[in-house]
DNA sequence: TTGAAAGCGGTACCAC
DNA sequence: GTGGTACCGCTTTCAA
């Protein structure tokens, strides 16, 4: 048998610092990748720690550098529907730096928020995202103050302007969907905004009024609803309510797919041919557009996007890197589906 | 000002034990609620521990007693349509004991999975959660042998027995739905099965057979059609034949609410009424079953529960209490909603 | 270039 | 009941 750890449970770097006949000291040299280690000494550490299969303990390492390479997440909504995407985004950008994510659901109890950020802030936490599950809205500051401790905002903000918060550009979104109808031969679009509690929602009218206006295209108030939720109910209500106008929309943009759905239900019912007689865009592209009748071309949230910079900068915020602070909006893309009718077409 | 912390950083146990007299050995033994400290000394180190604001690094305590207090839950797909609910029954019991949870997503990577545990191991976690954000399957062992770290599959399962796994009671679930319809009055109760390859299907199989068999109405093998898929699409045009049957069903049981929502538009397309000509329930009852036309019946998968069940085993373990290895069966229940009929109302 | 030793912030054994 | 102190496993001066 090989000369190998006598301890009886893990390896430790006086273990591997015996079998190289070192000092505990070069052996952590050469895992920090220092400069000032011997070729041939650096190679036998390194022999003999994959020798016996030594792993260094982060544990150890954290309570002397004051970093732990983890980094959490405190969400109000751990079920909504945007959240998992923007976790993987998060994910990603920690896993590509191995660092670990701490997963943390406060239900939006501040108390409960308060209890995570004391244990995350135990634990040496090396950055904080607060996100929101759902539609971006203001929020209180967080329930502990953070220290020297980065922290970013997700998918929602607060009045903080110092911490950086990462949200999608809804704006722009909106003008995404709007370009795309007119360039379909759209002159009378409807659109279904969502409630008027939301930011998004007045970012979106924005959008789209200034597209229309752009080109020149008639903005007529009448043909904007504000919907009273995000649910396809209201998207059908409306969505009839429009087609009974006396000149009736020949395009919908509606502020999310489930109101899309409820559109699309409307105009069925109507007898309306889709995207022959309206086109139909939607908002959010879950995967629930894609099996929708037609299929529904749909403004794509950056979700992971948002996630994989709110995680790169959180890192780079640990690591001292300069972090700019405020508002990072993240273009929405278009997926362009069989609602909406091709470019010319009209 | 108050005597408190002289260090410049964190207060640590040292400056507690300074200030209220005492060593740092008693304000460890206040800390772990150890028996062995005179009241009046207990209190006054309490005292402090509040007026210093002192808070024990969970750091240097993990080091020193090699717990963390942390689990972790390895996904293979974070986005996947159970993953939040599973996820979020783990937090719920993992917040119940302080304990905090790690994710990571493995993207059902073997490489991926490795580095993870590699890195979880490093960071002393007390336990690991496998979790498959889908259906439920067999898969391999960890990535990395585990030795004495407690750990579960929750939603899918491997070849050790010795490893607890946590799943759905499939069968009873199908009992659950089948039950209600024949008490609604069904006698032709059609299957749309899932695809032929999950274990779901099989298990859901038996309790739609055993059911039927033991309320004495006839099994008959053309109302079974395994999907091709769990989409909508597949329910589409599995009800569509199903219904053109000599003698077609008064009843759909529809394997997941994908599927049963293609059904329902089936039954609409063919003029169908819902639940006067034919009763529908799901399975799953994801959020959109309370949006279809009717709202549909569905059983629900108990996630939140499972992923609960699975944390407080893993803890359990954690603190050498008994763990019982093997197959855990959580039972579903039944939401009912109004795309079925009431009970004696045929 | 290499190593001795002093911590990081707790815990727990053992003596008093 | 209370306290002294040797660790847990690693990093980091600083001297050789």
């Amino acid at each position: 048998m090989s000369a190998g750890a006598t301890t009886p449970g893990r390896v430790t770097i006086r273990d591997v610092a015996g079998a190289a006949q070192v000092s505990t000291a070069t052996v952590s040299k050469v895992l920090n990748h220092r400069p000032d280690v011997g070729p041939v000494v650096r190679q036998r550490v390194l022999d003999t720690i994959d020798r016996l299969g030594y792993r260094p303990s982060a544990t150890a390492r954290s309570l002397r550098v004051r970093r732990s390479d983890t980094i959490a997440i405190i969400t109000d909504d751990l079920e909504g529907i945007f959240t998992s995407a923007m976790m993987r985004g998060v994910d990603d950008a920690a896993s590509a730096f191995d660092v670990s994510v701490f997963l943390c659901n406060s239900y939006g109890d501040p108390e409960r928020e308060r209890g995570h950020l004391l244990r995350l802030l135990d634990k040496q936490v090396d950055g904080v995202i607060f996100m929101s599950g759902n539609r971006v809205r203001r929020r209180s500051a967080p329930a502990v103050a953070l220290g020297d401790v980065p922290h970013i905002f997700l998918y929602e903000y607060s009045d903080d302007e110092a911490t950086p918060c990462v949200l999608p550009d809804d704006e722009q979104g909106a003008r995404l969907a709007v370009d795309h109808l007119l360039a379909a031969g759209a002159r009378r679009i409807g659109f279904i905004n969502g409630p008027i509690g939301w930011d998004a929602s007045h970012d979106r009218l924005r959008g789209y009024q200034q597209t229309l206006r752009q080109q020149t295209v008639p903005v007529d108030p009448a043909l904007t609803v504000f919907a009273d939720s995000w649910n396809p109910e209201e998207g059908y209500r409306i969505a009839t309510d429009l087609m009974a106008l006396p000149s009736p929309p020949d395009a919908l943009f509606c502020a999310s797919d489930d109101l899309a759905t409820g559109a699309l239900a409307a105009l069925h019912d109507l007898g309306r041919a889709i995207p022959e007689d309206v086109s139909v865009v939607g908002f959010d592209d879950r995967p629930l557009a894609v099996h929708q009748h037609p299929p529904l071309t749909s403004v794509a949230l950056p979700l992971t996007t948002m996630g994989r910079i709110a995680g790169e900068m959180l890192l780079a915020a640990g690591r001292d890197e300069p972090v700019v602070p405020g508002v990072h909006r993240v273009p929405c893309t278009l997926q362009i589906r069989q609602s909406t009718a091709k470019a010319g077409s009209n």
